[in-house]
DNA sequence: CTGTTAGCGCCTTCAG
DNA sequence: CTGAAGGCGCTAACAG
């Protein structure tokens, strides 16, 4: 290789780690080939060496063209970066399988760890035996049950049940619930909130009212629509993430004239538009980014499991229309 | 390692080949010590024998908090994916120290190419390099002139140049362009489609409609709101992307009142909740997620450096409220 | 059918 | 201050 500078590899490495003894000049030689032939380190071959790591981390999203999800690996390789150390990205798609194949493969590459998204289903043996077998792994929003491995999550519930409060003490009872799902971490916590706070006010959540199994935006908004057609439909909404709270959203919007005059809505997650709705929107904010910064920390403190809980806000839409 | 299986490493390998010449029984006993010691090959050692690849591609994006990026991303790995390979990611920010730093990472990662959206700004010999010392370069969604590296953008300038004269047919002749900048090559050929427009229809394009340096929504809805308040404001607005479009939105709908009946925007990129628009939206929209598989199927064709144009289709919003 | 040898690129250790 | 040897995990090529 760079041997055609004149030397032999043992004293490009030194003159690359600077540190060793080598001469000024010969150090100025190897350097110059260096930039000549644009070499440069195989870390693979690096990573080989006992006691070197792969500087790479694994990272698995369920959807990254949610911008949430986007944020989260900004915050993620920001940390990272700063340890010199690389994302490779998997994108599963809510599918366990694909989720598998990922975290096989990362293993296969020697990642330093893995910070997981978990996808939608329970069956999540494959990340406890990834775990069992020294990888280290980082859950991110959601978490596992059952499965002790660090985790970040949202204060989903208490989220869910101060919103859902909100909704309440305007005085609605008829609220609808987009966006239950089983398996889903968040769904099912923020569910939770929202059931109890309505148990907490002696109001019964009825069964129609709960959306679940539904996917798109598209798909919500048909729902929505479909329920608003029924009579004592829902006087307010809400919507689980910002995904369904859209659906909503559009299905309110051309509801809009003969929908009741304090309709109103919850939006877990913050919504671009929030300042234009024609309607009251509640939303719970939080701060992706942030989550992908503290999972990144996770998962480079080399200390015991740990779950940490990330706040939310409570926010009045205000609007500007 | 599974050398506790009795066997020698060969007779591992090869029975993870599956091809080779193992008795069915050893290869069993091998399989066996491999699931339960959860054994992996490592893919770095293996990726340094001669002939073989690391199987890993560099993805840059300048945004990957942008769905635009988000569905681009995952049209990469969708077809990477079918050929085994991964994805390392890295978010530039629009930042060209931080996309060198990227590409020299990828370089020592050995990674069998690269898929770049080059950051703002001219400096790309890092891309030239790069690409000289043998490193596959697919450009995306921005090109470079005078580098002749293969590469995958939109019909920018006939996207921007139909979409305009359909303001211009509409009646409009002060139209505000947002989103100018040196050196972003879409905003460029975005602008030079719209000043073609412009230019073709005896209209002259005045310095103080077009907006460039503009950076987060927050920033462009305060330029227009200042822009609305002089006198003979555009009675139309032309923005070169969906985060310039999202700031323009916003601030129209404030004036909402005080705005001309024809009121109308072009927003180069889709929007979602364009539908709901009190103005009428002309829309450029495209496929992200196809600009995704285009690049990295030209990646992995191994042919001569080529640019290809994906299509863009104008598209007026249906008001829905 | 199975094992040994050798070398991919790197760098720690030990000799010059 | 510099080079040679050896081994990280893998597998093609060559024994046996």
């Amino acid at each position: 290789m760079a041997l055609k500078a004149g030397v032999s590899t043992m004293t490009v490495s030194r003159a690359l780690h600077d540190n060793g003894n080598v001469t000024e000049e010969t150090k100025e030689r190897v350097l110059a080939a260096v930039r000549e032939l644009g070499y440069s380190r195989n870390e693979n071959a690096r990573s080989l060496r006992p006691g070197h790591s792969s500087n790479l981390i694994g990272v698995t999203v369920t959807d990254i063209s949610n911008p949430y999800y986007g944020e989260f690996v900004i915050g993620v390789e920001e940390v990272l970066a700063q340890h010199g150390k690389r994302v490779i990205l998997g994108n599963t798609s809510e599918s366990q399988e694909r989720e598998e194949q990922l975290l096989a493969d990362f293993a296969g590459r020697q990642v330093d760890g893995a910070i997981v998204v978990p996808a939608a289903g329970t069956e999540h043996t494959h990340l406890r035996s990834m775990a069992d077998r020294g990888m280290r792994v980082v859950l991110a929003s959601r978490s596992i049950d059952g499965l002790d491995v660090s985790s970040v999550v949202l204060a989903d519930f208490q989220g869910a049940y101060d919103a859902t409060v909100e909704l309440i003490r305007s005085g609605h009872e008829r609220i609808g619930f987009v966006g239950w799902a089983e398996g889903i971490y968040t769904a099912v916590k923020r569910y939770a909130g929202f059931a109890q706070a309505m148990s907490d006010h002696g109001i019964p959540v009825e069964e129609r009212y709960v959306i679940d199994r539904v996917q798109g935006v598209e798909e919500v908004e048909k729902t929505i629509q479909g329920l608003f057609e029924q009579p004592k439909s829902p006087t307010a909404f809400f919507s689980a993430n910002n995904r369904h709270h859209m659906g909503v959203f559009r299905a309110a919007l051309q509801r809009r004239h003969e929908l009741p005059d304090n309709f109103a809505m919850v939006s877990f997650d913050d919504f671009e538009l929030s300042s234009l709705s024609p309607f009251p929107v509640i939303i719970v904010s939080h701060d992706p980014r942030e989550m992908g910064r503290t999972a990144a920390e996770m998962l480079l403190e080399s200390g015991r499991e740990e779950q940490r809980v990330l706040p939310v806000h409570i926010r009045r839409s205000v609007r500007r229309v």
